[in-house]
RNA sequence: GGCCCUAUCGUCUAACGGUUUAGGACGUAGCCCUCUCAAGGCUGAAAUACGGGUUCGAUUCCCGUUAGGGCUACCA
């Protein structure tokens, strides 16, 4: 599809916390679809229920976004020619705009309480009708509309829907969506408090900043119509609409925050990657199309169409979210991991200790197979950062007989000769114990390991002693033939 | 309840009426490799919700049933 006027798709989360992985995934369709088409990508904050504010919420959202690299060209902070992009800095635009409505009898003044609104919904429901707002004040004489308003009664300002018709929307996933008027609401536009609610603000203000595509999620999409009808109440052109299909549990409920993490800030700290959380979200209702897998934000940004995304809900499953982690972190250097890892390590149990870059980067060429996170460093391989203070049952049984004490000790003291302590010296000097004492030098590796970390797994065992060097091999065997008689 | 949306392996998905013994990935089982554990390679199990049409031919189009989800607020 190539769109006639540039580009211009917004996120427009409401800051009630922080920013959930189905938000990402629209505002990183928002963003792709934006940067594809060489458009403009916005973000519009929607705090128009003061009840739910949230402190600090905003920049929170604003992080998350910019951590996982999904970055806006305007919105808060970032003030271009259409702001403000802050919702409750536009209150004046939005009673302007309900002004035009009222004048041209589009929408009207409600003085119904609360209380009225709730006895009459009672009565619908005890009646097993729909409820909805009974137009009790559609109809009004002006007189007294302006008498009332004169007299500062509490109201609201709802808009007219029409009785009869239907609207039809093209919604570039879903096709064709049809809505009979009859079961809309005369919508409440403007709050008593002044502000409005979602429907007036996200149609004047798509309108104001000239969205050309609305991409947003699916719970949008049965209250669509009554946007639409308020485009053509002002005159103006509708966007294009895209909704999106939910994020699900694993029981394929709505994603919620009950059955497990939904913020990105979670998985940020989990040690997941924003490659691999981009990769993973990414695919959760669109893919490319062919068998590729691994996509980077450019290549999305290449690949990313509308008409390739899914009508069905997706299921948000983490097993291959720790799959792709394991991917991109493979594909940093040797470098770039041992950075991470020292950082892991500050904030560990390790982290009075000091160890040299040349030191964890050997660690990490060991490891590095061998983790699908960071933190699997220090979980996988503690033996690096600290002798072992006990050993794995399992593997004593397996590995360690009534020789092996003795074994470990000449090996000890083979060790203790060597002037050059290469991985290759370290193997030559186990080769060369193994043929003296005729054994199968199996019966030295796996005894050494157990002794010098602790566990049965783990990276080459001569690369294993390198690593930690060979006075500190030595220690270890003589600690182990200690503690395993 | 009403309205709307959706429905392929456990999960994410491919297939845009025939090239399909329904493909890939994750996960899972087995084998190979191997000093262990991984990684890697190979192999396997695993799906078109159900019932009607339309058609020479339906995963694909239509209808219904069922199931799930969303909406039904002076919340977004």
């Amino acid at each position: 599809m190539i769109p006639s006027k540039p580009v211009r798709v917004r996120f427009a989360p409401s800051p009630t916390g922080f920013l959930h992985v189905g938000g990402l995934r629209t505002a990183l369709y928002n963003y792709l679809f934006a940067k594809h088409h060489h458009g403009t990508f916005i973000l519009r904050i929607e705090d128009t229920d003061q009840s739910r504010r949230v402190e600090g919420a905003v920049e929170n959202l604003i992080a998350s976004l910019d951590w996982a690299g999904v970055h806006y060209d305007e919105g808060p902070h970032k003030e271009a020619s259409h702001g403000p992009y802050v919702q409750s800095q536009r209150l004046e635009i939005y009673r302007n705009h309900t002004e035009q409505l009222i004048e041209r009898g589009q929408a009207y003044y409600c003085f119904c309480t609360p209380e009225r609104l709730e006895q009459v919904r009672q009565k619908q429901i005890a009646m097993k009708v729909a409820p909805a707002y009974d137009r009790h004040c559609r109809d009004l004489p002006k007189l007294e509309t302006s008498d009332r308003l004169k007299a500062g009664e509490r109201h609201v300002v709802r808009m007219k829907v029409p009785f009869g018709g239907e609207t039809t929307f093209d919604d570039i996933i879903r096709g064709h969506v049809t809505i009979a008027h009859k079961i809309l609401d005369d919508q409440v536009l403007l709050k008593s408090d002044g502000f409005p609610t979602y429907h007036l603000a996200v149609v004047v203000d798509d309108h104001l900043m000239e969205i050309t595509h609305v991409i947003r999620g699916e719970e949008w999409l049965s209250s669509t119509p009554k946007h639409i009808l308020l485009y053509q109440y002002f005159g103006w052109e509708a966007p294009r609409y895209a909704h999106l299909p939910l994020l699900l549990n694993s029981d394929k409920t709505k994603l919620s925050k009950r059955q497990g993490d939904v913020a990105v800030e979670d998985y940020r700290s989990k040690g997941y990657l924003k490659e691999a959380i981009v990769n993973f979200v990414a695919f959760l209702g669109w893919n490319p199309g062919d068998e590729r897998e691994l996509f980077t934000m450019e290549e999305l940004i290449k690949e990313f169409s509308l008409e390739r995304v899914g009508k069905s809900g997706a299921v948000f499953n983490t097993e291959k979210l720790d799959w792709l982690n394991a991917q991109y972190l493979r594909k940093k250097s040797d470098h770039e991991i041992s950075l991470m890892l020292k950082e892991e390590l500050r904030n560990s149990m390790f982290s009075e200790k000091n160890y040299s870059d040349e030191y964890l980067e050997n660690i990490v060429r060991a490891m590095r197979e061998r983790v699908s996170f960071v933190k699997d460093f220090l979980e996988k391989s503690p033996y690096f950062f600290s002798a072992p203070k006990e050993y794995d049952p399992g593997v004593v049984k397996k590995r360690w007989n009534a020789e092996a004490g003795g074994r470990m000790k000449r090996l000890a003291e083979e060790f203790a000769q060597l002037q050059n302590t290469k991985k290759e010296d370290f193997e030559a000097a186990l080769e060369r114990t193994a043929e003296a004492m005729k054994i199968n030098r199996g019966e030295l590796i796996h005894p050494l390991r157990l002794a010098v970390s602790g566990t049965g797994a783990g990276p080459g065992l001569y690369d294993l002693l390198y690593i930690i060097g060979k006075d500190e091999t030595i220690q270890r065997i003589m600690s182990a033939t200690e503690q395993l008689k």
